[in-house]
RNA sequence: UGGGGCGUAGCCAAGCGGUAAGGCAGCGGACUUUGGAUCCGCCAUCCGUAGGUUCGAAUCCUACCGCCCCAGCCA
């Protein structure tokens, strides 16, 4: 569930002043945007970029943005990858309300507009192979040369287009290509192909058709044909803008769109390539696609970052032209902003060690009312239940504490968040000199966490009711890769792996209330991090996953050798 | 040695001829029943470089340098 209490400011960007200007200046009446999708795989943090962008405009514009699955190439596409796309965008916070369209939806009229041009002398069938077709194109310094079939008669380009369309002809056999610029100096006009002999079935038409549109043939009059105003896409497209406007003006269409480009999203210690993703996950790198450590947006949930999280990171990175990597520390920063508003807190341990309390009597069993968020008075309050045999934190206790080391020592009185003040008297270990137990009193004046004497003390320490504790297993997460730009300078992405992504706690311990959270829903272990429980949990075996940690100045001070300064 | 883009702090990014917003990160400090959060302060005499125009340039002009994209019957 989402809290609306910092409305990201509405941002201004070079796309959202087109926009604006488009609007002012009476050249449309109201905004079409769309997000168009291939369904060849999951959805990642950077189309959660172009999402956040093509809805927002519409929303903040008072237009309409569309789905639409360019899906012009059934041998990479599947439904199963339109369902999570759908589940994906719905997640992330938007509604295409009615707007739901396929590009295969427009396979009829894209066929006559291909007939429109064959007429028109403006495209032809082609008989060459792909490599010859290559050969043909020239290179970037040279121009291309004209196939020998690029000069047709309109009546033998139909006859065999229309014989491509009935199945006449092998894959690959011929092609269908616009007629336009073989020395142009840019490539994508000279003679771009149009449509290609696929004889294979596809998700949503099935073998209705064994030729299918290129994505230049398809997509500005897929725009043209939704009315779409503003095409937004990646810096990539930049060279097919030419040709996207060369279709749009040879051809009858009901609209005139226009495609603006933006740089697309990279993030540090990240990878956004569909390629690598697919290997990490067929080389079992990762737990799937939905594997938490996964840039994946069903990554990302799993993960239990909030999806108002992404939408106020898409917010502060900006929209521009301008290549770039952003820092994941942005992202972190966004998450546990939302995070640290919306997130109930609970205790868990993840390396426990036992604390008697001495003077606490043997059979007595106490509740304590626990706040459950100090920045949501509304969040109310908990009980926890407290006795003489604790569990607290390993690291929360140190036999020769440095200086800066604030927590539990020999000798030392700290605060059990929300019970009472407690001071170590010893500690028992066993032969090979490991701590087995803290030994230590308590007061009970101090019950609730403050002592009537004003006496400060330096900790609060989170703590669990041995007898009480429920068992977990616990699931470290960190970035997937190492380095912040993981295979610059020629290096392997797979040798960047961070070995340390994933770190299973097998016995931990956590407070019975979490053994009613949902999946889906993110707490906050107070002092240690953000968790979520992970679909892996079954009846009494609770399995939680690290959103992220909660910065920590102490173990900045450990990374850097401080803790005496 | 073709074409298309882009260069403002460690990172993202405003700025559109009148003298460098904001955020992240970092660094100091205050406060704190989470070493969290919050709060306060610091952090670009300078906008890839060099010239030029102008009373005045990150913004205009010229040249140069660097980086990215394009030679799929992928999108």
């Amino acid at each position: 569930m989402d809290t609306q209490t910092t409305p990201p400011s509405p941002r201004s960007d070079f796309i959202r002043d087109i926009v604006a200007a488009d609007l002012r200046e009476g050249r449309h009446e109201t905004v079409v945007t769309r997000f168009p999708p291939e369904p060849n795989g999951y959805l990642h943090i950077g189309h959660a970029k172009s999402i956040c962008l093509n809805f927002g405009i519409a929303d903040e514009f008072g237009g309409r943005c569309h789905l639409r699955f360019d899906d012009t190439n059934p041998v990479k596409e599947e439904q199963e990858y339109i369902d999570s796309i759908m589940t994906d965008v719905r997640w992330l916070g938007f509604d295409w309300g009615e707007h739901l369209y396929y590009a295969s939806d427009y396979f009829e009229q894209l066929y006559e507009w291909a007939l429109h041009l064959i007429r028109e002398g403006k495209a032809y069938v082609d008989d060459l192979s792909a490599e010859e077709i290559r050969a043909h194109r020239g290179t970037l310094t040279e121009p291309g040369t004209p196939s020998p079939w690029r000069d047709r008669s309109v009546e033998e380009n139909l006859d065999l287009f229309d014989r491509m369309r009935a199945g006449e002809f092998e894959n690959g056999a011929r092609v269908l290509r616009a007629k336009i610029d073989m020395a142009s100096p840019n490539i994508n006009f000279r003679d771009p192909v149009m449509y290609r002999i696929l004889h294979v079935a596809h998700p949503r038409t099935g073998d209705a058709w064994c030729i299918y549109p290129s994505y230049d043939f398809a997509h500005g009059q897929s725009d043209a044909i939704e009315g779409i105003t503003h095409s937004i896409c990646t810096l990539e497209f930049q060279d097919h803008r030419p040709l996207y406007d060369w279709f749009i003006e040879n051809l009858p269409v009901p609209a005139v769109p226009h495609q603006y480009e933006f740089a697309r999203l990279n993030l540090t210690h990240t990878v956004l390539s569909k390629r690598v993703l697919l290997k990490l996950v067929n080389e079992g790198h990762v737990r799937g696609w939905s594997d938490p450590r996964m840039p994946t947006l069903s990554g990302i949930r799993r993960r239990g970052f909030p999806a108002e999280g992404l939408r106020d990171f898409a917010g502060m990175i900006g929209v521009a032209r301008a290549d770039s990597v952003v820092e994941i520390e942005m992202l972190e920063h966004a998450v546990r902003d939302v995070l640290n508003r919306t997130a109930l807190r609970r205790f868990g341990v993840l390396d426990p060690v036992k604390v008697v309390i001495e003077n606490y009597p043997e059979d007595t069993v106490e509740h304590m009312e626990v706040v459950n968020n100090p920045e949501d008075e509304s969040a109310g309050t908990r009980t926890v239940p407290f006795a003489r045999e604790l569990w607290i934190e390993r690291d929360d206790f140190m036999e020769d504490p440095p200086k800066k080391f604030f927590r539990l020592a020999p000798g030392r009185e700290v605060r059990l968040r929300s019970a009472y003040f407690i001071t170590c008297t010893h500690v028992v270990k066993d032969a090979d000199g490991r701590i087995t137990e803290i030994r230590c009193t308590y007061d009970p004046e101090t019950r609730g966490g403050n002592a009537p004497d004003g006496r400060k003390v330096k900790a609060t320490l989170h703590w669990l009711s041995a007898a009480h504790a429920v068992p977990a297993e616990v699931r470290l997460y960190d970035h997937l890769f190492a380095s912040p730009n993981p295979g610059s300078g020629g290096s392997d992405l797979f040798e960047d792996l961070n070995p340390q992504s994933e770190v299973v706690l097998a016995s931990c311990f956590v407070e019975p209330s979490l053994a009613e959270v949902p999946v889906g829903q993110t707490v906050q272990f107070e002092r240690l991090g953000y968790f979520c429980p992970d679909p892996d949990s079954a009846p009494g075996a609770p399995v939680f996953n690290r959103t992220l940690t909660l910065k920590d100045t102490w173990a900045k001070l450990q990374a850097q050798g401080r803790q005496d300064a």
